[in-house]
DNA sequence: CTGAAAGCGCTTACAG
DNA sequence: CTGAAAGCGCTTACAG
């Protein structure tokens, strides 16, 4: 079965090839009305379809741009990367898709790969582990955003939570209705994450804010696996907190899979709150109080940020750019 | 910013591009030591990277397969799609997904787009929409899986739950403990779903087999957004079902939901069994009995018949998989 | 052991 | 208004 190329086209149409691609990218300017119909009938006769990969040799674009997550597990990543792909689809760009699984590894091996495919940007929630391979794009002007993640060592635009004011938003509100011993768990891997660092930090800030100290032994951070010890440790202690807050999806899960095995009761035993929104919050028993991050508007900014990179070499765009959570008030705490 | 190409390597490193090129594809077999030396030095000193869209091209090959999923908000389709990603990846292929979103008319651009691009082959759970260019990748000889759903128009092979089994297995369960009075809902748009089809009628045999007359009204099928509705009244009716089979995860979803806003009581009440896995079956009040579908072992064989029919010209497979679901007992009903 | 040359399927100045 | 020719960055027989 052998390919139908442009060559065949303007055989049958008795054209030359340049005519074709011409037809096929709407240069019509000068082009006879007969021969237009002529082409138009022998790729229609012939079913030629235009070999992209061709194309993006000569034009050295491939409209195509490649995203990058950390760990696609959180809804987070998932809800983000769906607007990415509207407006991409939108502007007519594709998109492909990778998931580093936490690994700096793996993260640099799609890296490369994307690149050798030719992809016109990036769009990085970073692993953090790879600084001279972004360091490297940057200088190289490779267009790039970034995403959940700063990496302070190379000036790449990022999208951002306001941590700070979401662990306000959740630590206020746990004290307004008159909760004092607020713990904050949050799972992590040894690298400096961003989200962790500054909701760590922004919790113990809100805290002193109410004039509440600060008691370390509730502020936890542990690989999810280990979720489970922590906060058995935790509120096992002499004088344990009864008020959690997850510091993202799965943590959440691990905190109401605890609340569950020990039978402990939502709010009465244990008010929880989390970061994220879960998939099921508004019809669990009981209905959970989060703090939503805005993900459609953060991928939306995300998108036409590296969209406008790659139009424009020139921009130099590396600002941070803060997203304001939402309080979504249920009944967990 | 140049871009390194092949040529530059062979100039820096005084030899030909065959030579350059050989070394890159590792055929060393009569390539002398200082030769090899001296090109993997000017690779490195260039930070020269290979152009695998000038490769793809001259290869008619691109180690690429594309997967359009229907409706990607499935948890089915998520796992399915993973583990299709790990089996690829460990082959050096790359992945490229795209959402249908349940419209043949996307479903189509998409197919038309992932061609273009010079996929190698296709995984598609089909919308079954577009059965002639279904049929046409199929006279054509390219490599095409489907996943899910039969079109019964083409020949090709199909990954498919046992869905026969699956409502067997729901159906003598409830019967079992106790319920006689069992209903099914199930989404669906207007076309022939297959797996609502085969749900809906192995239900009906199901019962028959218990020897339990089937009752109509405990049947339904509706657009997601309905479902409440059609649940109220089917609850509403005379004498109710007190028991529910979810035909998938959104729809269980759709049922938990309604239960919650009745306020009624899961099991006592209606007892719920859903088909598919929800993330928080195990956790929610009460624990989720579920029917779930190896999703795992359906994804690697379905990467795995492509990858097959991609190396192998020849294979004209076109079976139809079947694959056992599995009953998770546990307290919904 | 290595190189010159053709070609993959397009696009794009440029000439006419 | 249309065509001949060069070129995108590779690979691959083939010659030496």
């Amino acid at each position: 079965m052998k390919n139908i190329t442009i060559a065949d086209v303007a055989k049958h149409a008795s054209v030359s090839k340049s005519t074709v691609s011409q037809y096929l990218n709407k240069r019509y300017d000068y082009m006879g009305e007969k021969t237009k119909e002529r082409i138009r009938e022998s790729i229609e006769e012939l079913g030629y379809q235009p070999n992209i990969i061709a194309r993006s040799l000569k034009q050295k674009s491939t409209s195509t741009i490649g995203v990058i997550v950390a760990n696609i597990l959180h809804a987070f990543s998932t809800q983000v990367i769906r607007t990415i792909e509207d407006i991409c689809h939108q502007e007519d760009f594709h998109l492909i898709v990778c998931n580093a699984d936490n690994d700096p590894e793996k993260e640099k091996k799609y890296i490369e790969m994307l690149r050798a495919k030719q992809v016109d940007g990036l769009i990085i929630f970073p692993t953090g582990g790879n600084v001279d391979l972004y360091q490297k794009m940057v200088v190289s002007k490779f267009p790039l955003v970034f995403v959940d993640r700063i990496v302070n060592e190379v000036s790449v635009p990022s999208i951002m939570l306001d941590n700070e004011m979401a662990m306000k938003l959740a630590t206020d509100y746990l004290v307004d209705i008159g909760y004092e011993r607020i713990a904050f768990i949050t799972n992590s891997i040894h690298r400096n994450i961003t989200p962790r660092i500054e909701r760590v930090n922004s919790f113990q800030k809100a805290l002193v804010a109410r004039n509440i100290t600060v008691n370390q032994s509730y502020i936890k951070t542990s690989e999810l696996e280990n979720v489970q010890s922590v906060l058995e440790e935790m509120l096992s202690q002499q004088n344990p907190p009864n008020a959690m807050i997850a510091g993202n999806d799965l943590t959440l899960i691990e905190v109401l899979k605890y609340a569950k095995e020990r039978q402990l009761n939502i709010p009465d035993d244990l008010a929880v709150i989390g970061i994220d929104d879960v998939s099921f919050a508004s019809f669990y028993t009981p209905e959970l109080t989060t703090i939503s991050q805005p993900t459609s508007e953060m991928g939306r900014k995300a998108a036409l940020l590296l969209l406008e990179k790659i139009k424009n070499e020139q921009s130099v765009c590396d600002e941070i750019f803060r997203f304001e959570p939402t309080l979504n008030i249920r009944n967990s705490c």
